[in-house]
DNA sequence: ATGAACTATCACGTCTAGTTATGCTTGTGT
DNA sequence: ACACAAGCATAACTAGACGTGATAGTTCAT
């Protein structure tokens, strides 16, 4: 003899308390009479007793049935609030989405993507964290970033978005060219093409740690171990070592588009060519938070070419 | 895109919220680990929103899913409560029954039923008023009443038991014999058994206005009309009247069986004889209420006997 | 690499919960 | 007194919810 009552049998106990008559409930309830008149006769024997007696041409409600009403307003209160904060958060009415992304992002696509999500969403909380892709992938793993924006070298045999584990979703958005920085001394700095191979005697400065992977791997390809004078995270400061002859740089896209170049510098594009990824990462059925769903959305609308980003090719477009 | 959320779904929440896993969760609540994963992900589609994702081994809550769980708190305390008053009335540790009962059952039936009726259930409340049967029936429809404790004569024919209206369920308990009561004076008091006509020129004291009726039906059986000098509700008085040679009278057992007989009057049985219908009526589905199940098991367990009543016969108990 | 812990999915049976149709009871208005 | 309207109960039926055990896939730890 369970005598936990179900949120039906409340509604429909609150309702005949208010209108006098299961009929009326029905209507009011949207259901029909039977429907209702069946429910009662089933809570009652789950209950083990009575919640209504016929009266007349109605019914009135026993002892139990009021105690049941009256306990009804408390419980049904509190479950519409759950169900109209629920139903915020489903709207973006409010709610929370953190971003985490690479530092290169973070004075270019960012920007952009929140100040869309915002607009669209005004009531939707957007929290930003800078961070390299590895630390991307861990604060969502750790479940204290719901988005991750990051960058992939696809000869980078390390890329923490291959592991099986930390389950996690990929989704590529952009590839990105990866450019060839020669200062205007260069003897190939009047070139449109310029083989790596060719600078295997070059100074080379090298960006971020994972830049630098790549740049390791691309030339042990091409035969050479690059001599690596002078190494910083900050692409303006690379390019203006470039500029003042201290060596030759690979740069992806994207760092250049938000800086103005300085004088001195060319750009080239390097054989082989070389591209990275730009995805994003959620966990892994995370489409269904709206929060998220709502930000990728944004993400998947960006126009990539306005910052020389291609579209990452139609076919595949979920990797693991 | 209904957003209320189930009871069964905010267990679980709530249960996962503290205790981390579907698997644990599943064990607390006494189900499969299937059972709850398959209703989490039927909340979610029908919610329209994830309420937990996965993450590692295990499953972290979503901003969705901690809402739920912080509003189950509160809902699931309600319907704790809800179900525990349920419980109380369910087991009699609570509750009310409203009883009404006829003038004569008031000393006699009445007081040993509400006797037992607290030795059994302390914590039940017992109402009590002193109503005619027609003033009962009123009660117990207008849900003034919850048990009417009432008389019937066979003969009566505006016997308002009999009625069609006002649902209600009369269940026999005994048969009380109508007894004559004739003075030490009158010529026939020294007979067992006399026959009413036999009585068609003396002077009857009337009791209550059913009995009354009750009176002129059967004498009008006999042929006559009889001649009706004092009328009074009280039984004692009857007795009274009858003593100091003012008449003749019909009285039900149980008037006499809670009195002392007073000198100066003899008991008959009447020819024919007669008897009235001692027995309870209740609202229809009433049996399921615990405190009128209670009350009509402790009546129907009562020994009429010590009344001079007799049980009713087995065959029939139930009319309408 | 192996095993343990956890979740998801499948196939299946049962019961719940709704529907419409219909009949019975009760109150009401003529 | 009678017919009608309002209300509840019941029947027969269907769809879906809700359990179960079996099983497979992941992830973490040793």
């Amino acid at each position: 003899m369970d005598t936990t009552p179900d949120l039906l049998t409340l509604r429909i106990v609150r309702t005949i308390s208010e209108h006098g008559t299961i009929s009326e409930a029905a209507r009011i309830l949207g259901y029909s009479q039977p429907a209702l008149s069946q429910h009662l006769t089933r809570a009652q024997t789950r209950l083990g007793l009575a919640l209504v007696v016929r009266a007349g041409r109605g019914v009135r409600l026993t002892e139990a049935g009021r105690s049941l009403a009256s306990h009804a307003v408390t419980v049904l209160n509190a479950v519409d609030a759950a169900s109209a904060e629920l139903a915020e958060l489903a709207g973006l009415s409010s709610g929370t989405v953190r971003i985490a992304a690479f530092p290169t992002a973070s004075s270019t696509l960012v920007p952009r993507l929140i100040r869309q999500l915002r607009q669209q969403h005004p009531n939707l909380t957007v929290n930003y964290v800078e961070a390299e892709p590895p630390q991307a992938l861990q604060l969502l793993r750790d479940g204290a970033a719901d988005v991750a924006i990051t960058f992939s070298y696809p000869e980078d045999r390390a890329d923490p978005h291959l592991s099986r584990d930390g389950g996690h979703t990929t989704v590529p958005l952009f590839t990105e060219p990866v450019v060839l920085v020669l200062p205007d001394s260069h003897a190939l700095a009047t070139a449109d093409d310029v083989g790596l191979a060719d600078l295997a005697n070059d100074a080379w400065i090298a960006g971020c740690t994972l830049c630098r992977g790549h740049l390791l791997a691309l030339c042990n390809l091409e035969g050479f171990a690059p001599e690596i004078g002078l190494e910083t995270d900050n692409a303006l400061a690379v390019l203006n070592f470039v500029s003042r002859g201290l060596g030759v740089a690979l740069l992806p896209q994207l760092a250049l588009s938000s800086l103005t170049l300085p004088e001195g510098v060319s750009i080239h594009s390097p054989q082989p060519s070389s591209e990275r990824t730009i995805q994003y990462v959620i966990q892994p059925g995370a489409t269904r938070i709206p929060s998220v769903a709502a930000t990728i959305a944004m993400l998947t609308a960006l126009d990539g070419a306005s910052w020389g980003l291609r579209d990452y090719p139609e076919s595949e477009r979920t990797a693991r």
